[in-house]
DNA sequence: GTATGGGTTCACGCCAGCGTGAAGGTCAAG
DNA sequence: CTTGACCTTCACGCTGGCGTGAACCCATAC
């Protein structure tokens, strides 16, 4: 199928999708007139690669994981091996960090917005 | 007092003192050499300005109300007209969403690394 | 022929508060 | 005179997943 089709099947844009091959998380053939030529198989790819996007991970990270990913009847997950821990594990630690970050922010906006009492 | 003293005083980088200047957030005097002048009150002033930009206010934001903040013994806030409000609720609401949506990814990463149960 | 509606490869823009040299004046001290 | 520690003004780098043209090729219907 050509790039416009995948893009409607998965609801990425056509832009994404090239900036994934470029990323080197996709790598479609392409036929007589350049155009390139996906496989069935890559509407489940570029629906692992989107769940993970959403997870966080950087497009780096997708690349040396991805052979890793599972799609089951409950969504898409990772097999483990021990790299790939240690990644996800920084990761989650980071994401931790932003939270905290972001409600001591918050908490010192309201801090702005109410005077203190006295 | 030079750049560098108040950076001391204050504990922010001389170039971010530049850099709120560029923004608008400060005006030194000049001294005969082209060199930074500052007033004492600017210290109180740059304690402000790090007190709103830690509250997630962007240098515009602040550059339009720093002269609504006031400091006390409690910490600094900032007193209200009806633009500034609005604007603080539209920040409030954008780390909301922050929030909201950096839950939302926490959660996916879990997903990821612990497999569905089956 | 041409008007369309694809496809292609660059390559800059974004959001923002600074970090970090680069190249060069100022000035007190040795 | 010469360090050397300050100061000055540019101006690019960072973080990163795309959006958004620009300029140009392909293919089919009219």
């Amino acid at each position: 199928m050509l790039i416009s089709e995948l893009a409607e099947l998965t609801g990425v844009s056509a832009r994404a999708l090239r900036h994934y091959e470029e990323r080197g998380l996709l790598a479609p053939a392409r036929n007589s007139n350049g155009y390139r030529e996906y496989a069935e198989s890559d509407v489940t790819r570029v629906a692992q690669i989107r769940t993970m996007i959403s997870a966080g991970l950087g497009t780096s990270t997708i690349q040396r994981y991805l052979d890793c990913a599972r799609t089951g009847d409950h969504g898409t997950f990772l097999e483990m091996c021990p790299d790939l821990r240690a990644e996800l594990d920084a990761l989650a630690r980071r994401l931790d960090a932003e939270q905290a970050e972001l409600r001591a922010k918050r908490s010192r906006l309201d801090g702005l917005v109410s005077p203190p009492l006295r």
